[in-house]
DNA sequence: CGACCCGATTAAAACGTGTCAACTCGTTCC
DNA sequence: GGAACGAGTTGACACGTTTTAATCGGGTCG
């Protein structure tokens, strides 16, 4: 052992005990006995003693500690889910390693082989597209994988919010207003949420009787407050819609300040509402309709779910959780 | 699968070498000729073999990574840190383990004992007070240690911005666009950077030749967009004033918002300005000028710093850096 | 031809902890 | 009074890797 290190033995010899009554102090309390177990533990503190964790490991065969991946650590909704996730961990005794793979197929198998180095015990994972043989690779090799965000074939665990229920919510919304032409700006149809929240905007229309047609459709390449600003310039060049639902806040905040600087008052012009209800909408001069998805909730139930499975790896049964999201109606689409 | 895990032994029994030479194949492959070393990856892949981790840090007796240890995961302000650290991190071949203090000092205390345990070679925090005897203590086990976003006391390194030329910088400007009475809105003055942007506040008053009296202040208990409501409804019952200086832009959102509500116009009534540039301020319907901070290099260089201590812990010399923050004109104080 | 050397490979010894069978010692039961 | 018992403690071993010194084989030099 290294000059500067004292381990379990230092502690030991201190304390005039075993290197194994030092551990089951650490590991197993209620086994020894309290007068021997302060005298260790006035000896741990003395000498500022720091379990080698990859040593406790080691022996133990996986770590406590379970992975986070999600695409974007700079969005709220994976703050929110990373809270949840952290609270329940904690709670059951639990380390959370955060990983973000910028969507990146790269980041996401790189980050994946960290934590299946790290012998987590199990991995929440927001995949960054639809091919999921990492995953499974991950759980063939025994460790616990729940999908978050995302919905599972259903051999694995997995927890989401209904992306079509959202959008059939917003629109119905938008219609019990009045509205009789829509607009839909998202980004690149080939984002799964921006897909699925179409069909339900769609299916909103079907309900109320309109054609598909009432609903005009924006997609642009970034869904932040500059695509919203393109989307915008397009409605005003193209004839504006009664009301605009957007598939993201950020997008519908760009669609609100260009509206607003064309002189187009909202609502009274027209009525708009984004998706996320991320912290600013609130905040704003028009504080803006949204659709709230319940993050916390998706990171704690997953983290549950994650951790069920692991200590009970055998008489578990895979489940598929879907959440269903909220209408805030603010200043927007009054 | 086989039960027992794949290991390095296994490995080396398909490829038809010893234990030692895979090690080799992993840790220095010019160290071993490449007929042999393409059997042996191929007994890697065929076997889905992953090195544990724990065994390699056990045996190196350190960790290649490193913790970040930060306020608030969902700050803007940390996040862009994070990034920078992330990216010199990941291409000096080291995993960064992301912890979340929410400003208190307990959780910050079970994060550096994680951190401590997992061997980490060098921690970045940002100490949730004024207290650093447990980053102290953790420097004197033998971790490199450095401070982000705060000043040290000369035996740490350090990285942060100059919060005083910040404020000053602010008023600065706004007594250049001619304004006489300001307010300056911040949260309580025991966080250090409150205080700090108001002592530039004020050595901008005595720059100008102007009475510390024509800044008011106002200090609400929450930096965010209610802190900032009411904020402007004491203002608006006090007399208002040409400009205000906000210590946060989630209260200069909420200062606006207030303002615009009750039919005072933004810039033209009253200036406002707020600080850090978070990335919603340019999207409102009254782009927000701002503070911005160089948040990215901030956390670029304290992790290069970091790593420089880490990879020659004799010859160096601790180090505080402070950069400058940068002054963004947007349409609220034109 | 033998000594020597060099690159490639191997065998064995750590690293610090958790586990578990074995042991001690005082108590209870028959 | 001896056996069975139980709580508390011990000591030795195993976990999977990296590292070090030793080994091997083939080529070079004297």
């Amino acid at each position: 052992m290294g000059m500067g290190t004292v381990g379990i033995k230092e502690v030991a010899r201190l304390a005039g005990v075993s290197p194994g009554t030092v551990s089951n102090v650490l590991n197993h309390p209620e086994r020894v006995r309290a007068e021997t177990r302060d005298r260790v533990e006035r000896a741990i503190g003395d000498l500022g003693f720091v379990r080698n964790g990859s040593a406790a490991t080691l022996r133990a065969g996986q770590n406590r500690a379970v992975g986070l991946v999600v695409l974007d650590v700079g969005n709220p909704f994976f703050v929110e889910v990373a809270r949840g996730v952290e609270d329940v961990a904690s709670d059951r005794d639990h380390a959370v390693i955060l990983c973000n793979s910028g969507e990146s197929f790269d980041k996401e198998a790189r980050n994946l082989r960290v934590l299946a180095e790290q012998r987590v015990r199990g991995v929440l994972i927001t995949p960054a597209g639809e091919d999921l043989t990492s995953v499974e690779a991950l759980r063939d090799r025994g460790v616990a994988v729940v999908l978050v965000d995302h919905s599972s074939p259903g051999d694995l665990c997995s927890v989401s919010v209904d992306d079509v229920a959202g959008g059939d919510l917003a629109v119905t919304h938008l219609l019990s207003r009045g509205a009789e032409r829509l607009a839909y700006v998202s980004g690149p149809m080939g984002i799964r949420q921006c897909g699925e929240r179409r069909k339900g905007a769609r299916r909103a229309l079907r309900t109320a009787g309109l054609p598909v047609r009432a609903l005009e459709e924006l997609a642009v390449p970034e869904m932040n407050a500059n695509g919203g600003r393109l989307a915008a310039e397009k409605l005003l060049a193209g004839g504006l819609p009664d009301a605009i639902f957007c598939a993201n806040d950020m997008l519908a905040l760009g669609v609100l300040r260009a509206l607003s600087q064309a002189g187009v008052s909202v609502p009274d012009d027209v009525a708009l509402i984004g998706y996320d209800d991320i912290e600013f909408s609130a905040a704003g001069t028009v504080p803006l309709s949204s659709i709230r998805q319940p993050t916390y909730q998706l990171g704690k139930i997953a983290t549950e779910l994650l951790l069920d499975e692991c200590d009970d790896p055998e008489g578990h049964a895979h489940q598929q959780i879907m959440f269903q999201p909220e209408l805030v109606v603010r200043e927007s689409s009054r």
